[in-house]
This record gives C-alpha cells, sequence and structure tokens, in this order.
DNA sequence: TCCTAATAGTTGATTTTGTAACTAACAAGC
DNA sequence: GCTTGTTAGTTACAAAATCAACTATTAGGA
C-alpha cells in the first residue's frame, strides 16, 4: 500500500513547520498561560507594545498580521487584567493609543526573560551558521 | 521606548515558526477546503491513510500528533463524503481500521499533485542544501 | 470469577476563532 | 452644508478547537 516512492507529508514543508511551530510553542505557552491567564494573541500584542511603545491596536495589526477582531478582544482582555490603559487620539477619535501598565510592564520583562531562555534551549543543538540559515529561511518563508 | 538591544519578537523562532507554518498553509488550504470541503485535519487524516495505508484512528494519532478528538470528528466527516470506510477489528473490538475509499483515494492523488506544486513553489528561492538544512532543521525541532 | 485499571473511540460543554455586519469618526467632492 | 466612501474598532453569530466525561472493550490480577 505504502509507495516507497511518494511524496511523503513527513516532508511537506507546511506539515513540517506545523509541526515545528506547534512543539514550540506548546512549552513556551506554559508561561504566559499559568503565570498571567494570557491567550497566545494576548501575549503577542504585550509583547509589541512592550518592545515597540504606545501603539493603536491598527498598528499592532499591521506589525503583527494580527486580525483586527483578535486585537480588539486581546486588548479588552489585558486591560481587564490592568496590563495596559487605552487613551482616545484627540486628532483622530477612531484610534485609541494602547499603553502598558506597570503590571503588564512586569509581566513583559519576566516573559522576555523566558523566551530568551526558552530560545536558547530550543536551539542548543544548532551552531551560528545553522541558526542565521534557519532564521533567515524561515524570514523569506514568512514573507517579514 | 523601544530598546534597540532587546529581545525581538521578530526573531523570537516561536514566533518565526508560526509565522512561517501560518503563511504556507494558508494558500494550500484552499484546495482541500474548496474543492473538497475538507478541513485541515481531514485532510491531515487522508493523507496519511492514502500514505501509509490502513490505520486505526489510534495509530494515526500517534503519527501526526492529532489529538484523538480531532481524529475522531475527521473520520466521521471523511466517512460521511464517502472517503472512507471503517470496519471493526475482531482481535480487538475495541478498534476500527479505516481504509481510503476510491473517492479517497482520488482526491488523496489529486492533493498529493497539488501539494508538491505548491512546495515547489514555496522552495524555489532555495537551493538544495538550503532546503535540506531546512527540512533538518525543521525536523529536529519537530522531534519527529 | 470478579474487581480494578487501562485503552479505543465518541460525545457534550465550554472556549476560542473566524466571518460579517455594525457604529463612530474622519475625509473628499460637490 | 450634504453625500459618499474609508478607516478604527467593536459586536454578534457561526465554525472549530479544547477539555472532560462517557461507553465499550480488553487486560491483569486476587
Amino acid at each position: 500500500m505504502a509507495d516507497k516512492d511518494a511524496f511523503d507529508i513527513g516532508t511537506f514543508l507546511p506539515y513540517l513547520l506545523n509541526q515545528a511551530a506547534e512543539e514550540s510553542s506548546l512549552a513556551f505557552q506554559h508561561h504566559y498561560k499559568q503565570r498571567y491567564g494570557m491567550l497566545r494573541t494576548e501575549w503577542r500584542v504585550l509583547f509589541h507594545l512592550g518592545r515597540y511603545g504606545d501603539l493603536t491596536a491598527n498598528e499592532i495589526g499591521a506589525r503583527s498580521r494580527l486580525h483586527k477582531t483578535k486585537i480588539s478582544r486581546a486588548v479588552a482582555a489585558l486591560e481587564h487584567k490592568r496590563f495596559l490603559t487605552r487613551e482616545r487620539v484627540e486628532t483622530d477619535r477612531r484610534r485609541e493609543m494602547l499603553s502598558l501598565a506597570p503590571a503588564g510592564r512586569a509581566a513583559y520583562r519576566e516573559l522576555c526573560a523566558v523566551a530568551e531562555d526558552y530560545e536558547a534551549r530550543l536551539l542548543a543543538d544548532f551552531d551560528a551558521g545553522e541558526r542565521a540559515a534557519l532564521k533567515g529561511a524561515l524570514g523569506k518563508l514568512a514573507r517579514l
């Protein structure tokens, strides 16, 4: 039945990418989920605010490629946890500027440290050249 | 605000993997969704049966790392589309052997061809060495 | 045999996501 | 001013994923 020459899902790129992504997200999830009760989208939004400073929901969407409804919900959840605050932009009252509150900033700092450690472990088996090649290839595939 | 030396999500491996996985799955989805009305899980189950021959739900789970409830529902949907048939294993009546029906086999063949083309396009910018390195690295990360 | 534990698979309840429709604010043309 | 179109963000409803509980069957003792 199993044709030896056949196309193999185990080497199909989208499949490999999905497996690797899932595997590598799993252990990290634990940190923002268990410790802060955050969803993945919330962690991403928190991250963008921590890394790039105050942004509107729309700007986060442009950077992260998250859909605006996901962002809207993540922002509401983060606000509820008092991790961020909103302020209407007076020059364009459709927009809201989002800023990390102290609790959010603390969570960001801690999660960044965890993320760096975590990535180091993921990449422990790779040398510098392999790491650069991998990230370069992924960046191309992700069209970032 | 934005610290130049800070950890950057744009180079965080789980993030990159997720972006690349999402991007590379998106266009391919269209084929099994539009053409056959399948969900991603259904395509994966179909694929495993086509590639590796008759399997039980549990064996598919072990290979694909899909949760058993996802598989159970995917199998039900594929059976409803008459893409596969089930048969109780007489030596252990808890298990059911799954086999592709002719329609499922046809879908499998067509989707494989599409997948090969699709992957070739995804990897068009990479030379043979880069492809091998990428797949090797992803395989390690996915722990396959 | 009978009791308990483990396994294969399904079902139901809750969460989360995705899609589309919606409100509010702005912008451009007349 | 008014109309039309666009953009920022939210909400509602449907689709899907997750988690726990469930049935049926097998396995391993005492």
